[in-house]
DNA sequence: ATGAAAGCGCTAACAA
DNA sequence: TTGTTAGCGCTTTCAT
């Protein structure tokens, strides 16, 4: 600040009292008289003045802010969880600050330390894909840091978590296609080392098993890290070198399903008639494209929404209590779009 | 926090010394003899001290954080803004505060003046769509707060900017049509009350003149807020009833290219050959659909960059030398894709 | 109804 | 080389 700044001492030099009534005067306090409150809120609002919230949080012992520590802004998915972060955080008087790590383990220790030193309230985590030593986040936790984790969570640390349901997810999806006449459904899959890509597995195999369909394992077929082009080759291999003639795909995200509705178109097949395609995690290019993808959606907003609130619900609690983890798992959506409904 | 936190003073107490040999030795101050220093950074290793900064930022009145406004995160744009600025911030020792305002004027209004509360260094401020008064940007402003605005400014206050030249984007993209053969090239317009909607139709303008091609007004269409479906709309309408054959199309955003796009293939017209079309913005989903659509593309991250740089400075000059503010306008880049190659 | 004073955790000028 | 003290801006107990 080039300027010094205005003080609750300025005001009360100004009116000829002390600090300590303006103080109480710009919080209503009972004791104050309507003459001294009217005169101080009129100075105070001529002066524009702002009260310096770091003394406030250095007195109290409590600063208001809680921390985001999220991979990837960029990312729709997180984008939307932020969102319902900040809706709630701010509705309670509150204040985000966002960290993202880029998915490095360097940088969410930085983060989460640099948080922790600015003494943050509490803070919502999502972990990044390299970090495989969770000592920083168990040692803040272990000085009463408050933490909710969401979508990417830690099993080592006993706190409250908010995550989707993958499997009931992929079960959807894959029961959807079934409904649709799919006899010979392919799975795309993600990275094994993900929960995520074996729950959703678990739930397509669960769901093909449920309809009788035997499960064939030539029809599951990795992706590599789950891009367009992986997803395309695998695809196009099913396609020219399979000995099974499928009829439908279920991803294991929406950048795969785009992969194979490329190969799919690129081999003269009709989506959905020849071939249905569901993908995972309605990202905004699922309407955009043609035809629009039928995907499975996480509700991001909503995941924003359960850990925020049920982080606020452990910082205001009263610090005797003992709170105990809650674990909120979100049902996923299936969004229907053209890619999947074939004409009867 | 729920247990006491751990201070210089505990650390003192422990060691049988005063706390400010603890946080002098902390500093690897050259005073302190390097038996004290050792033992003190054992002691402070071994209990995993963070050093409380809001207390130091009261002290310096300093806090090392930047904060950003932003209209929309959601937006793949604003997204790649933020990973620019958190990278400058973050290798100068800043921390980034982000605000979303959802483009709404009161929440703009609450978050400034939360920030200048919290005492931030600096601001970033991208202005929402609703803000017409600017009285709580010039109030904090006229307290010394420094401020750069990105994308979208207001010229009423003085300060640094980083915008995006619009018009050279909106010309190169319509040279490059002209350059590809298209002689008949409609525009779609996007909201005449935004500055850069003006810009572009200006750009666009400019390059037909630069090149001999009359300017038809009824090429150029608004399709109001830009979304694909009013863009799909308006193109309908002038390859039905415009008195024009069109042979190119330039959209002011990738979304009513997209719409477009649809409009298009639904005539049974081939992209780009009996039409190319060229976007701005440079989406993500520009690479995503089919084909894919050229567009202009806004450097988003450079704008980060650059608009943190200026801030920090600012943040870091003399007081006393005056810093003149900068205006930096950041040329935008085409990204020529299939949409808009037309085969010689 | 108001004021004086202590203290939140840290740094830095001044003393020793 | 280290300790003492004051103070950043605010709240709050205890006096008055």
């Amino acid at each position: 600040m080039r300027k010094a700044q205005l003080t609750m001492q300025d005001i009360a030099d100004r009116l000829g009292i002390s600090k300590s009534t303006v103080s109480r005067a710009l919080k209503d306090h009972p004791d104050i008289s309507d003459e001294t409150k009217q005169a101080v809120v009129k100075l105070a609002k001529e002066l524009d003045f702002q009260p310096n919230t770091l003394a406030l949080s250095l007195r109290q012992k409590k600063t208001n802010n809680i921390g985001v520590i999220i991979p990837e802004i960029v990312h729709d998915f997180f984008a939307k969880i932020i969102t319902g972060v900040q809706e709630v955080a701010y509705n309670s008087g509150y204040n985000v600050i966002m960290c993202q790590t880029n998915e490095s383990y360097e940088r969410e220790k930085t983060d989460i330390n640099a948080l922790f030193s600015s003494r943050v309230d509490g803070m919502l985590i999502s972990v990044a894909k390299e970090t495989e030593d969770f000592s920083h986040i168990t040692n803040i936790y272990n000085k009463g840091m408050p933490i909710v984790f969401f979508d990417r969570s830690c099993d080592l640390i006993h706190t409250s978590k908010v995550v989707t349901d993958d499997f009931d997810g992929a079960f959807q999806a894959t029961e959807h296609l079934i409904n649709q006449g799919c006899k010979h459904i392919a799975h795309l899959l993600g990275p094994k080392n993900l929960d995520i890509s074996i729950s959703r597995l678990e739930g397509y195999k669960a769901a093909l098993t449920k309809y009788g369909i035997e499960i064939n394992e030539n029809l599951i077929v990795k992706c590599g890290e789950g891009t367009q082009e992986e997803a395309a080759r695998v695809t196009d291999l099913i396609l020219e070198e399979g000995d099974t003639k499928i009829d439908g795909i279920f991803a294991n995200n929406d950048m795969a399903a785009l992969g194979a509705m490329q190969s799919i178109k690129k081999h003269n097949l009709k989506i959905p008639d020849d071939i249905a395609v569901v993908g995972f995690s309605n990202w905004q290019l699922a309407e955009i494209v043609d035809p629009p993808l039928s995907s499975v959606s996480q509700s991001a907003y909503e995941i924003g929404i359960a850990a925020t609130k049920l982080l606020l619900k452990e910082i205001e609690s009263n610090e005797n209590e003992e709170i105990k983890p809650e674990t909120k798992v979100l049902k996923p959506q299936l969004v229907i779009r053209a890619s999947s409904q074939k004409k009867k």
